[in-house]
DNA sequence: TCCTTGTTTGGTCATTTTGCCAAATTGCCA
DNA sequence: TGGCAATTTGGCAAAATGACCAAACAAGGA
């Protein structure tokens, strides 16, 4: 792969990494049904709030979602929607993969 | 987040992982157009034979691609095309963030 | 059976990622 | 300005990831 592929494919993986989380999984999940500041995000996953702002700021220069701050509080809103995208065919997934399961199951 | 929750969100974030390498969303756009051996892939990327071999098997844990054996060789393909709608939505969060740079360069 | 080609596995090391605490910052209001 | 609530940043230790080499495995042909 010559370096300009390379980083074609780089600048892709800085994307993905970025929902390559459980809690930013959830994070995303949550922004798509409505906007939340930092402090409803920590309530909901419950762990620490500098974790949380970390995981935020990951979405955010991946430019998945965007910040607004009001008054003391910053809320979070998801910036590309086609992201939700993601979760149907990663269900897909899990849905073949369960299926093979039960073949296994059913050949024995 | 209850440990329910949190499994649900672990199992997709396998997924997501998987594709989240450059490397591995390499092999993927390749395995879509078609099938590979581990040989054409290892030349096609130039890493060494055993780090593309393990990067497969990522992917295939994964339940995103297949492998079937003819002989010496390993054939790989892609088993979920839907995972080529990942591409379309992470150009778009791309083309986002360049248009913001660009906003920013026309406000100056 | 031995050899050759193609692939996977085990081991090691460097790098990156995570999550917590403590400290710094921001904005509002008395 | 001082104080308070909300958020971010710096720093650190533990865990996960990625890349290479060497060794083990698998399949087919001499």
């Amino acid at each position: 792969m010559d370096s300009k592929t390379l980083s074609k494919y780089e600048a892709r993986a800085v994307i993905i990494k970025a929902m390559a989380h459980p809690t930013r999984l959830f994070i995303v999940d949550q922004l798509a049904k409505k906007e939340r500041s930092v402090n409803e995000l920590t309530e909901m996953v419950g762990d620490d709030v500098s974790t949380i702002s970390k995981h935020l700021a990951v979405l955010r220069n991946a430019g998945i979602v965007r910040d607004e701050r009001r008054g003391a509080q910053v809320f979070y809103s998801l910036k590309v929607p086609c992201i939700l995208n993601f979760f149907g065919c990663v269900e897909q997934v899990l849905r073949t993969t369960a299926d093979e399961h039960l073949q296994v199951i059913k050949i024995r």
